[in-house]
DNA sequence: GCCAGCATGTAAGGAGTTACATGATTAT
DNA sequence: ATAATCATGTAACTCCTTACATGCTGGC
């Protein structure tokens, strides 16, 4: 049908697909919430995802002048769009998880660094880790209750397990440079 | 001190860290295993990738005249590049874990989706993750079992922690798909 | 008085992929 | 016969990031 778009643009498009109107400024916030377990794209990028969406007929912008600020676009996602989202979520081939674990790379060369770094740098993991849980606790909590949510809040729960596992890997890890 | 490189980079030239003297074509086998927490570079890329790191004299190429291949380099890390190595597992800031879930993106979108369809990608997943540990129980006996090894015996156990979690989770989602 | 938040956009460039080209050898 | 393995390389392109540019409003 459409030719491919990138995953990125359906996560935008997608954005727009709870059907409310909003800015790139406000589609740039919800993307972040997509960091956990996607990534969030550069602000330059959203504005451009969201041009070419417009450009393709999948949503239309409207005009609000606004004080002070820069005008507003607000983009609305139409029939051709979510007929287009549709068809993305149902028919599309399942592409592999990319996992770029920079700290996983660095323990695999292992051998070229200093033991006690190696443990500085996985107790610096384990404190992204944690924070990452803090936050997605909240995210989970809101998911949860809010309407309309119930397939973010899987999703939560998702990322949640993603880091207990990482929580509990972390820990494993330091043990296991301590037995040699 | 030398301009930042890629982390990709820096993975090549630490395939090379381990010793042996490799041809191009020998780096894309051995990054082929990092694919499973960190991602295998197209095979284009791993030869500029040499090149880069031969002009930036951290590697040097040996010829060897072939009969009916093209003649093969054979790339060797020399002390400049492990000096640039360790620096970098040393010293290199952190950076963050970067996760590109399409089946997460798509589930979190699922209000877009028919629940038959987001059930029979989640199946297709797990057959994926099925074949992803069966891949990684063969490193990880094959790392635990060989000398020098231990630090990739490490992170197969990490990538079988995740592939484990990801199991686990995939069923849990298929459960909360039926709740309702 | 200053910083955070709102709000959009451009330019330059790096990183990475896909597709193509070539061709002998060895295993099925 | 034909597919897989060995072996390297170029060209075109997309995706995405970084850095810059602008400027008002509201809270501390």
């Amino acid at each position: 049908m459409s030719k491919k778009l990138s995953n990125t643009t359906y996560a935008v498009l997608g954005l727009l697909s709870f059907g409310e109107a909003l800015s790139g400024y406000e589609v740039r916030k919800w993307a972040e919430s997509l960091r956990f377990f996607y990534w969030s794209p550069a602000q330059s990028q959203i504005y451009s995802e969201l041009k070419k969406l417009e450009k393709l007929g999948l949503v239309s912008a409207e005009f609000v002048p606004q004080s002070g600020k820069p005008d507003k676009r607000l983009y609305k996602i139409n029939a051709d769009g979510h007929a287009a989202f549709s068809e993305w979520v149902n028919d599309a081939p399942l592409e592999p998880t990319v996992l770029k674990h920079s700290l996983a790379l660095r323990l695999f060369f292992g051998h070229a660094a200093e033991p006690e770094r190696l443990r500085e740098l996985l107790a610096d993991y384990a404190q992204t880790v944690e924070e990452a849980l803090g936050q997605l606790a909240i995210v989970e909590e809101f998911t949860q209750h809010t309407p309309g949510f119930s397939f973010p809040a899987l999703v939560a729960e998702w990322g949640r397990r993603y880091y207990e596992a990482e929580r509990d890997t972390t820990a494993v890890m330091l043990e296991r440079l301590d037995e040699d």
